[in-house]
DNA sequence: TTTAGCACTCATTGGCATCGAGTGCTAACA
DNA sequence: TGTTAGCACTCGATGCCAATGAGTGCTAAA
């Protein structure tokens, strides 16, 4: 028993019809739909042999045959066919992200909403992992009479902002000057080294360095965490395979926890990828896939972007979508930079 | 016909009953689980003339009854009982509370999450109106070779931040120079009245101070968006009143909408506020109920909280979580600033 | 090797009887 | 006059059964 290009066209037509449609599909229907010269009968015993080995199943012994995860994973890598993105969908993106290109939160925000919108698929985007070890650059600011402000850019640009409260909150000046003598300590130490003793020495008599240094490694100790966006979740509900409501109810759940997203974002090489069905470590996504990739402009980091279906979803359009924003996202930003 | 007490106590039983079981409950049931001294026959009776009140309806002839919006109504203002946090309950607010007093966003999107948590019904929360025509403070700051970022506390504290390409980066000196300029006119002007003549006087021959404020009017101008967080969303499929799928659908489809999110929250006033079924304006929203208030800090606006679940939902308890957390956050955020 | 034919499987559908929770009404009772 | 027991009636829910039909595997002929 060998796998022969009739094989192939079966599988094929099996794989289309149960995208389409998502009900087991029987010889009869492929001998009628297809148009493959052979007849229902001839199609039977590859379909039987098909299944011997492992490419299809039959949910129970009067139903048609259904692909199994063995089957997406060689249509995903063999017989998909590699879409180009239309010229609408370029420029629908192109929009999306030319709105949204001075802040990079709303960008893979909006670009999450845009894929789900394309694809009819839920999209999940993760923040770059911001690691706070690696500050680039600090900036104190006045906020009210007990609060001030500490504004930390990272080494990846992403920014993030936190209050402290103050006793005696500095003027502006003085916060811009403090603002200074933490940018100096930054580019000659790590921040993490940095001993009490030498900020006396710095800033002798004040202990609002000091507070705001302590401030500092305590948010940087906390925060190694990731935020994660979910857009399109409610097309999870348009598929018949989430109908069960325990089932939906598995899923949303993931969906609401962060650290779960994380491990489905995770792990991605510079390519996109594409995780089926029982090849998910998560139990509760085993009956979902995953088409996912790295997102960058340049050597920036801007985070990773997961596109989530049924195993049986439309792995070339997705697929399709995300290599396009992938490979053109550097080319639409440059340009639209070039343009400003 | 008058309502007198004993119709007071059988609408609380249906009410009480109907929210712990979502099953419509007829005269026998009451008769026997609760101990009003009555008989059937007279329930039935006194839950004829409830129903021709239109404090309850009967979803067919051979079913019992199921409370109306108009008695919800009269339950939530009249009957139920008003519930204090329990100490567990306060506790674990103020953790959460105390946790992420730092940032806002953090504040709202946390607390949003514990109240679902304590509830079991979804929670939405926002941020407050940044309406941006108010800044406070404006901040520059290098970020890469070919960016630097706008950092924008508006009166209510709000800190945005955007990024703008720039051909050629000033250092960080420079932005910082920049940025006094800015503030100063920010406190001798309103932003949207300076003119470019003034500008270019007051620091001529660079047009980058003229690029940074053509970008911080182009943000003014788009962004009044408000951000909004839901929490718990899974919790909805909980409920039997969505277990078909279409009503939940139409339910996820609203969460996902923030214009939708920010009519549901809107048009508060200091107190709590419930809002009841067909009350509610969304066509969508007419079998769901919210109870939502604003959320302050001094005299900081926070944003505000609404918790959305079925018209069945335990108004008692959401009602006293919800007050609790109103009322007890000044003491609480109040008291930890002074811990530190 | 392919295909026509046939017996067999089994989920789905619709019809039908049954069940039972609940009602409204009436008549008797306190 | 208000309360209650009793009874006929309604109607959604449940369970059962037969019919249906899409699909299969196997066999024998082309």
């Amino acid at each position: 028993m060998f796998f022969n290009e009739r094989k192939t066209r079966i599988l094929e037509a099996i794989i289309n019809d149960y995208i389409a449609t998502a009900e087991p599909i029987g010889s009869r229907t492929i001998a009628k739909k297809y148009d493959l010269g052979i007849s229902s009968a001839t199609i039977r015993n590859e379909m039987s042999d098909l299944e011997e080995m492992g490419y299809i199943v039959q949910p129970h012994t009067s139903a048609g045959r259904v692909p199994s995860d063995k089957g997406y994973r060689l249509y995903v890598d063999k017989l998909m066919p590699r879409r180009e993105l239309t010229p609408e969908e370029t420029a629908y993106l192109h929009s999306i992200i030319a709105g949204n290109i001075s802040h990079v939160e709303n960008l893979m925000r909006e670009t999450a909403k845009a894929i789900s919108v394309l694809t009819n698929y839920t999209t999940i985007a993760s923040e770059p992992a911001s690691n706070l070890t690696s500050i680039k650059h600090i900036q104190l600011l006045p906020m009210d009479e007990s609060n001030i402000a500490i504004i930390i850019v990272t080494e990846r640009n992403a920014i993030k902002n936190h209050m402290l409260p103050l006793d005696d909150v500095p003027d502006y000046e003085t916060l811009t000057k403090l603002s200074f003598v933490l940018n100096d300590l930054l580019e000659s130490n790590k921040l993490s080294d940095i001993t009490k003793i030498e900020i006396e020495g710095l800033y002798k008599g004040s202990n609002i360095l000091q507070k705001i240094l302590d401030y500092i490694k305590q948010i940087m100790a906390q925060e190694d965490g990731v935020r994660v966006y979910t857009s399109g979740v409610k097309n999870i509900l348009e598929y018949p395979e989430f109908s069960d409501i325990e089932k939906a109810k598995g899923i949303f759940k993931t969906f609401e926890e962060q650290e779960m997203l994380i491990t489905l974002l995770g792990n991605n090489n510079e390519n996109v990828q594409v995780v089926i069905g029982s090849e998910n470590t998560l139990e509760q996504m085993k009956g979902c896939s995953i088409i996912k990739a790295n997102y960058t402009y340049g050597k920036r980091d801007l985070g990773s972007i997961g596109i989530i279906g049924p195993t049986r979803m439309d792995y070339s359009q997705v697929f399709g979508v995300l290599n396009g924003i992938v490979k053109n996202i550097n080319a639409v930003l440059y340009s639209i930079t070039k343009e400003t």
